[in-house]
DNA sequence: GCACGAATAAATATCGATATTATCAAGCGG
DNA sequence: CCGCTTGATAATATCGATATTTATTCGTGC
């Protein structure tokens, strides 16, 4: 349905990724110039490498990215529709500010959209969605959180893998595109999780809650689910609106 | 908040609506060549007058709307997140195809986020939130639905009128991320709408509907108004399906 | 000393041209 | 007679240059 090849991709770019300015522009077809782009600047926006506020020039970013000025502005018009960057009238580009206000909001709207696609999903999702969620939650289950148990370092692994769960969690629904908005926001969220600084992560056991919530699920208790879901997240949002300085 | 120039803008574009080809590059600043194009193009497709799947050849809109080819393929790119145009893979845009089923997700998904937005609304809104109700219902209902009473002819400021209404209600969910969708999701139902050819409307009084609908707003009856907003959409919805060859 | 304004410098928006890539049809071989 | 390869054609994707627009700086006048 979504052959979109410049559209929504995973927002962790599979297993070799790059600095921005690594591999200047190699030969390698299949890819447009403007799709890479698109997924490199996505890429640095979401883990803060590209801070928010801040001024995104187009003969900077041509340089850092070796392509042309259309390949460039076409990136930072798709990304401008996912609330990634924002276009200032005549003035170029900028990447989208972050606040704790702004949070807040997301977070609300992501409990909203989230709390409807999972109970679609539990109404209506087949015996193979429950496998699936069975499998998404094993499989992020066997990844620690973090490389070392007292900092936080991230590993991307994890990242790939707690967004499918999530995602699986609510691919039932029987609306692509409140699947689509899902995911969007479920990237703008790990902008903010990144922009927190993940050092010293809460101490709650975050795969019991995992767990928790599929049993929830596969036992079809939409309430519980839901009220479990929820909290996941808000209790991880208040946490992050302490890093932001709420 | 979104003080992007070029981001969504009413679908109805204000009273002069032009052809395309009309007003071939005017010298008026104030608004890039990609907005004015962007626009342009938007209003082509919900009007119908580009019809779904239709292929957007570059040289061919170039000529069009005269302009170069950066502007085109950023409206373009801009129209992709708003899914009213497709990108194919290296092979250039197309008007994104409709369908029954297409629409069908659309309306419930329509009807999952502005239940929502809608009794959020009426928990939150505050009395300025109600006077905008009022006024926004009043003034719709100040215009006909149709030029003639037997065959339907659309008149432009009833659509603006019925975008703002319905905008109005949503407008005090608290999230404008919601609204914006809330938004896209109206326009490409207004899409829908035109193309399934407005020749025979259906004899509902939608004029009373919306009077209820807002009623209940005001008595802060959220189920009620919850109820009869659905069901003031799927009402509509059934009878385009019709026309769609369901 | 400070505000205003013109000239300079930076950066954007846009264009037209070029290099790539896909499409289509005709010729060749099976 | 049909499928495949090969070339011609059309269209895209991308580039580098130019024209505008905005930001900044340096004088000048008050």
């Amino acid at each position: 349905m979504d052959n979109d090849a410049t559209s929504k991709r995973q927002s962790l770019s599979g297993p070799e990724q790059r600095q921005a300015s690594d591999l200047p522009n190699d030969g390698s077809r299949s890819e447009s110039m403007t799709s890479r782009v698109y997924s490199q600047l996505r890429d640095d926006i979401i883990t803060g490498k590209l801070m928010p506020g801040q001024k995104l020039k187009i003969e900077e970013l041509r340089r850092l990215y070796d392509v042309g000025t259309s390949p460039i502005r076409e990136a930072l018009s798709l990304l401008t529709s996912d609330h990634f960057v924002e276009r200032i009238d005549q003035r170029g580009f900028r990447v989208t500010r972050a606040s704790a206000e702004e949070f807040a909001e997301l977070l609300k709207t992501r409990c909203w959209l989230e709390e409807r696609a999972l109970r679609e999903s539990i109404q209506h999702g087949s015996s193979n969605w429950e496998e699936q969620v069975i499998l998404a939650t094993y499989r992020l289950s066997r990844v620690p959180r973090s490389e070392s148990p007292d900092n936080f370092v991230a590993i991307e692994e994890w990242e790939k893998r707690h967004k499918i769960y999530h995602m699986t969690l609510l691919s039932a629904c029987g609306s692509s595109i409140l699947l689509k908005y899902c995911d969007q926001l479920y990237d703008q969220n790990v902008r903010y999780r990144l922009l927190a600084g993940s050092t010293a992560y809460p101490k709650r056991d975050v795969n019991a809650e995992h767990g928790e919530i599929s049993d929830a699920i596969l036992a079809r208790d939409e309430e519980l689910a839901v009220k479990l879901l929820v909290s996941h997240y808000t209790n991880t949002g208040k946490f992050l609106q302490e890093c932001l300085g709420d």
